[in-house]
DNA sequence: ATAGGCCAAAATGTATCCAATTAGAGCATT
DNA sequence: AATGCTCTAATTGGATACATTTTGGCCTAT
C-alpha cells in the first residue's frame, strides 16, 4: 500500500506527527522534506495536501505548512464529536468482530493495566479502541473517527504526562466495562460505557487549560 | 477568499459537482480542466487533491480522478452520522443565532413550501439547514457536517426527483417543528425534530435502492 | 528606545518537459 | 459470438527552472 511517492512521504510524516517527533505549530519546509526523501518538491506538496485532508497539517497559501494545532475549544469539540460517533461505530462493529479480535481485545485491556510508561500506554490504548472498531469496513464514519484520534493524539500524550496515570484506575474500569459489553454482545452497555469514558476524559481535560498555552 | 489558483479551480469544480453538472463516476481529466482555466496542470492537481480531501473526488494513482460515488450502504452511513452530528451542531448554534438569521430562517421555511421545482427546493432546503448552524464558528464539527451534505447532494437530488415532492407535507411539518424549537430557544425540541427529520429521510431512502444502480 | 518601512534572502507557486503507467481499440483465438 | 491479448495513444507522475510572495533583519525617523 501507499506505493506512490506522495503516499509514502505522507505516511512517514503522519507517523512523526503522531509520535511527537513533529510538534503542533512546527513548520514543515517543502524542500527539507524533499531532500530527506530524495524527491522533488512536487510529491511533497501532494503529501502535504493529503495530510491537510487528514487535519494533521495546516497549509497557508504562499506561506507554508505547519503541523496543526488545536485550541482548547477545538479539543473539547473533538471530544464532543467522539461521544456521538464512537458509540455508533462500536455498535456497528460488535456483531462483526472475530474470535481472534475478541481475544486480542481482552489481552490488550490486561496489557494496558501493566503499562508502566506513557508511550506504551498511549500505544496500547489506541490499539484497543481502534481494534474494537475493526468489525466495520473502511468508510466515512471510521474515517472521521480515525481523523479525530490523529488530530488529538498530541494532546492525549500531554494530558497523560500531566496526569501521570492519576486516573488510571477509573480508566481501567471503564475499559473493562466496554470489553464486557463487547464480549457478551451487549452493545448498549458497551456504547454507554464508551460514551461515559470519552465524556469523563473531556470533562477532566477542560480542567487543564494550561495544555493549550 | 480562495484567491489562489488551486482554490478557485477547486471551488468551481465543487460547484459543478454539487449542482449536478459533473455526475458521480464521471472522469475528470487534468489537462481539460487546465485548459478551461488557462492554467497548467499543476494547480489542477492541487485542486483535485483538495476536493479529494472534501470527499468529492476520488483519485487513483497513475490512473486519474473521478467524481466520488456512494454505494447504498455508504449513503445510509452518511445519514446515520448526520443523525448524531447535526443535532449536536444545532444545539451549539441556537444560542448564538442573530435576530436577522432567525428572520431569514422563518422566511426560508415559507419559501420552501412555495418551491415548485426541484432545484429551488434543494437550494432552499440546504440554505435553511446550513443557516441554522451559522451560530457555530467554523471547526471540525461543522466541517464534517458540510462534507456530508456535499457528498450526498447528488443523491438528495435524485431522491427528490423520484419522490416528486411526495412527502413534502411531512417535510414542511418537520421544518416547522425545527424552526419552532429554534425560535423559542427550546434546543431539545429542535434537536429531536431534526433527528427525526434525518432519520425519516434515511429510512425512506433505503426504500429506493434503485438510486444506486 | 521604539515603531515603521525597506530590501534581500528564502520559501512557495506555476509552467514546461520528460518518463512511466494505464486505458482502450483492434486483432487473434477459442 | 465472446474472451483474452497486444500495442499504441493518451494521461498521469515527477523533475527542473523560473516567477511570485513572504519573511525577517536592518536602517531610519520620531
Amino acid at each position: 500500500m501507499a506505493s506512490s511517492s506522495p503516499g509514502r512521504v505522507a505516511e512517514t510524516l503522519r507517523e512523526e506527527i503522531l509520535n511527537g517527533t513533529l510538534a503542533p505549530g512546527e513548520r514543515i519546509v517543502q524542500e527539507d522534506v524533499a531532500l530527506r526523501f530524495g524527491a522533488s518538491r512536487q510529491p511533497v506538496r501532494d503529501a502535504l495536501r493529503l495530510l491537510e485532508g487528514d487535519g494533521l497539517v495546516t497549509l497557508k497559501t504562499n506561506s507554508g505548512a505547519w503541523v496543526s494545532k488545536l485550541s482548547e475549544s477545538e479539543c473539547v469539540e473533538a471530544y464532543l464529536v467522539r461521544e456521538r460517533l464512537e458509540p455508533l461505530l462500536l455498535s456497528q462493529s460488535i456483531p462483526n468482530l472475530t474470535t481472534e479480535q475478541l481475544t486480542k481485545l481482552t489481552a490488550l485491556v490486561k496489557e494496558i493495566e501493566k503499562a508502566s510508561d506513557i508511550e506504551t500506554f498511549l500505544r496500547l490504548d489506541r490499539e484497543f479502541h481502534l481494534l474494537s472498531y475493526a468489525g466495520v469496513q473502511e468508510g466515512m464514519l471510521s474515517e472521521f473517527v480515525e481523523r479525530i484520534w490523529n488530530t488529538t493524539q498530541h494532546y492525549r500524550r500531554a494530558f497523560a504526562k500531566i496526569n501521570n496515570f492519576a486516573n488510571s484506575e477509573v480508566t481501567h474500569m471503564e475499559h473493562k466495562l466496554i470489553l464486557d459489553g463487547i464480549l457478551r454482545g451487549d452493545s448498549p452497555q458497551a456504547e454507554q460505557a464508551l460514551e461515559a469514558h470519552i465524556r469523563r476524559t473531556r470533562v477532566t481535560l477542560s480542567e487543564h487549560k494550561e495544555l493549550f498555552r
